[in-house]
DNA sequence: CATGATTGCTAATACGAATTACTAATACGT
DNA sequence: ACGTATTAGTAATTCGTATTAGCAATCATG
């Protein structure tokens, strides 16, 4: 099509030079000797144009795609809109464009992306992977594309082929318990969804519980949402009585465990105290407000976008790095 | 680097034929005359060798970039996730990759993106523009660049640049009313952000007055979210005496409503109906759960972006059309 | 002043696919 | 049997950029 966009040639033409002297002149990483002088004209001429490299031409020259993959679960889910946005907003920040995938915690499609990045496709990969260990990543790095992994679960590894966000969900979870207990609760049981962050909170709740000599009740359910929520408590609550206080292992969790508690007609936090974790907009919205934890997605997912970056622009090497994210015990009504 | 990715030159060495007869025998639109045998022979020969072609020369050569933008206010607005999903599904489907790019609801980044396309960026537009009118899509459809607008509050016109998906506002805002009216409501006030949607919205919520002979009371805040609701319901009771029953404008702004009501320690629906728009997560979440209207935007998206490839594919042809989309009133607890 | 080094640049090529222009071989019609 | 069509392909070029190899002019040095 008529696209009429200015190419180097255009550019080399009006400045009096070749298109070899622009593309040097432009390219601040090369190693010719070009006078001051003559890159300040060819800038300039290339402003007048309006000159903008062309990122296909650039892309099949350098296999460089000027684009990162935002991999995530699902876009609906409300906890990972701000991740992407931090994402988002790092990218734009280096001319990066960000292709955001879903994987809905399939291990498939998981290793599908990662097979498209090995195809060329993108320069890097942020986000969130469920059921992938590092090995999986070995050869994206022998390519030299580098991958930095939020709220992976996994502990820190000698050698590991990527680097890796996360926050400590285990004295997260101890923390969080200990406020419970703190405030004289003595009968507190926890709801999960099954595999992925599950293993770490769990542990972290039934430390808490140890050191104040109370025993433990996990109810686990398949799914992280509000659905397992509301089934983990009806099951709970047809093997033993009601507890004082309810942990679950994220916000939507704790949400469907709202409802039901609510539809048996008991008060939150008077006979049941509920706690969540992610802090997503929700948590805010729900009546009584829900107390939960603040994970601060956006900065984290900044930070490692900028750390992508770092390693595409070589300014971080060697292996991949385990960087501990803080949190933060939003304190609402409901706990 | 060394990406090791098969080529069509290989393909052709490994089938006994030229490169070219491969992109041809690959590209079903060429106008070559290939037998058939030849052209399952090459294909197989490909899959063999796992060939996948390089969309980066492939974009060079043709200039499509087999990537869309999808164009959103801010996907942090539990409205748009949905949205981008569908956008993402249905380009999965056609192997495009989604760029989501957020606006702010800013002019100057609508504007921004669409200078992207210009460059020849992305294939196609799918999205939300607030601030901008058909003629700033004039040069994209003259590059054939297509856009599909959703959400636009503008109508339909004769010869309109872009597609358009829209809710019919006015008659959902109107159909809301209705309903207050019809259990009994003579006195509600209508609350919205300025600007974008509000005029349909609240062109509804009057009609429907009109012909119950209620007069209309109108409060708007600068913005479409649950601080404009506080803020606007504030004012609003600083103003007049506390209506029985309250239009919002969306989800957010209902939300925001309701904080304040609870805060006045009034009861939700029995002294104060709540009505809402969007069936964001949040509207079933909150308490009471909120009664509002559905827009189905994932299936919109879905819809917004087949007719974006079926444009690209010469499959969708003369200027923009404007399609209306249904909506559902979802009768929830607050009114 | 001859030699080698440096400076400042250009020509040519490659990346992978699409496309245009062409050819060689066979088939067809009269 | 001769000219024309058709079939089945190929060679060469192009898209815009980066890069390698190299050239001409100037400069430094002994």
């Amino acid at each position: 099509m008529g696209f009429n966009n200015a190419t180097q040639k255009d550019v080399a033409t009006k400045a009096g030079v070749s298109q070899a002297t622009v593309s040097n002149a432009l390219n601040p990483s090369s190693a010719l000797n070009i006078p001051s002088q003559t890159i300040e004209r060819i800038k300039k001429v290339a402003q007048e144009l309006n000159y903008k490299p062309n990122r296909f031409a650039k892309a099949l020259r350098t296999n460089r795609t000027q684009t990162l993959a935002c991999i995530i679960p699902d876009i609906t889910n409300p906890f990972y809109p701000a991740l992407v946005k931090g994402v988002q907003r790092a990218c734009e920040a280096a001319d990066y464009d960000v292709v955001t995938l879903n994987t809905d915690g399939s291990k498939n499609r998981e290793l599908h992306y990662i097979e498209l990045a090995k195809q060329g496709r993108y320069d890097g990969l942020v986000g969130v992977f469920f059921n992938l260990s590092s090995s999986h990543f070995e050869e994206l790095a022998e390519l030299n594309i580098p991958v930095v992994r939020l709220e992976s679960s996994a502990r820190a590894q000698a050698q590991q082929f990527f680097d890796s966000l996360y926050v400590d969900d285990d004295s997260a979870f101890e923390e969080m318990t200990q406020l419970l207990i703190d405030k004289g609760h003595t009968d507190i049981c926890m709801i999960s969804g099954k595999g992925g962050p599950q293993h770490l909170r769990v542990s972290g709740y039934k430390k808490a519980l140890a050191d104040a000599g109370i025993k433990p009740f996990v109810q686990l359910e398949e799914e992280f949402n509000e659905n397992g929520g509301e089934m983990a408590l009806q099951k709970l609550l047809s093997k033993r009585h009601v507890p004082s206080a309810i942990v679950a292992a994220n916000d939507l969790m704790a949400i469907g465990c709202m409802r039901v508690i609510k539809k048996l007609g008991l008060s939150i936090p008077d006979q049941i105290a509920v706690t969540g974790f992610d802090n997503i907009p929700a948590a805010e919205l729900v009546t009584p407000a829900l107390t939960t934890i603040d994970r601060f997605q956006e900065d984290s997912a900044v930070k490692a976008t900028k750390l992508i970056i770092g390693r595409l622009n070589k300014q971080v090497i060697g292996h991949g790095q385990t960087i501990k994210q803080p949190y933060r015990i939003i304190r609402r009504n409901s706990a």
